[in-house]
DNA sequence: CGGGCTACCGACCGAACGGTCGTGCAAAAA
DNA sequence: TTTTTGCACGACCGTTCGGTCGGTAGCCCG
């Protein structure tokens, strides 16, 4: 039986009616999160998308394509906001808010998928691929860090990469309390971590 | 073969030389953070100890019971800080720091243990039972969190929910990258989280 | 030098794993 | 109504999983 009701892409489809790739992904991203990667067997998949296990191969060729295909949405939603003008626009300071404000949109949209992103061990070739990718990202990042540094707007007694660093690991971390629809919204998750980040949790 | 040269801890013991439950789990908690510990079967176990499978099973009676020695350690040690005299004497304001600060400190003495109760997911009876250890030591901080706004050191214009979330989100990304032994210190790093949680990386 | 202690080996077990294959069946298009 | 299209089924395959068992090998102490 189904564990949500989250059947097909509503539009008219011809053929016998029941799961789409994309409904398919939803559910496995979901039990992936849950139980983590590995532990998450095809038979469970099964169990919970209502089908039978061979059912679910008529969707996706096998179980790495469906970690690829969850991981390639998270990265192209992190390599999005690169290619924005507003993160090679202006001073440093501002392009670096600009690339963690949208960071922080990409993780509470995707964040299922972006949340499997970023539990990645690099166990297969798929993970190490995507690792790699995600590398660059923070890479991007980190130059922007830099350049901030370089301008005056960054304090110069933390190391450029322990920065870097503590700004991931403070964003990253959203996806593992975030709940989308509760009453904090994204605008103001956003504000509250460039509040902390920049300008500290102290009372002025 | 042995893939590090971590073989007994060497106080002199009777009978025939080899790996003691100590030297096993260290090596057992590395191969579990570096494949996750669903993926870590007890086959590459044995290879990377350079031993039979079986052998395993002369120092734990099973792979949960390794599980379970790591995160006792892990949490031990966590909730020790909340047992010093330092944590309940002063303001709310520096019970937090210092506790903050204790949790650093044992996140990179006990880094491999701390890790892997980190990344916990909560799928067996084991991994729920240290969840909710854990739970119970944030729960304490989230307090401190509570008494220090209260008392005016922190800014209330953010959740204090959210606020402890970043906090530990900030922290306990540390175990993702930090190296002991390195460049970076202990002190140093903690001197670079309280500085940026507390007042932000802006220039003054 | 022999007994006791500790560490280890290799063959094996039932269960579960990811994945394959041939077939059945429902609904939209013709 | 017939054809086409696509979803799903259940039996099955080779492999690997965590774990068991009976026996062996090396070391210290008396």
């Amino acid at each position: 039986m189904t564990v949500d009701g989250s059947r097909p892409a509503s539009t008219a489809r011809r053929g016998r009616p029941g799961y789409d790739q994309q409904s398919v992904l939803a559910v496995a991203v979901a039990a992936f999160n849950r139980h983590g990667y590995e532990a998450t067997s095809m038979g469970m998949l099964a169990e919970e998308l209502g089908i039978s296990k061979s059912a679910i191969y008529h969707h996706v060729p096998s179980k790495g394509d469906l970690l690829r295909l969850a991981l390639d949405h998270a990265l192209g939603g992190l390599e999005s906001v690169l290619q924005d003008p507003g993160a090679h626009a202006g001073r440093a300071d501002a392009r670096l808010e600009f690339v963690l404000r949208g960071t922080i949109a990409v993780l509470t949209e995707r964040l299922p998928f972006v949340t499997l992103l970023l539990r990645l061990r690099g166990n297969t070739e798929i993970e190490r691929e995507a690792l790699e990718r995600r590398r660059a990202f923070d890479r991007e990042v980190a130059a922007l860090v830099d350049a901030a540094r370089h301008e005056g707007s960054i304090r110069k007694d933390i190391d450029p990469r322990t920065t870097t660093r503590l700004i991931f690991g403070t964003i990253n971390s959203i996806v593992e309390w975030y709940k989308p629809g509760g009453p904090l919204t994204a605008g103001k998750l956003s504000d509250d971590v460039i509040h902390m980040v920049f300008d500290g949790l102290h009372r002025r």
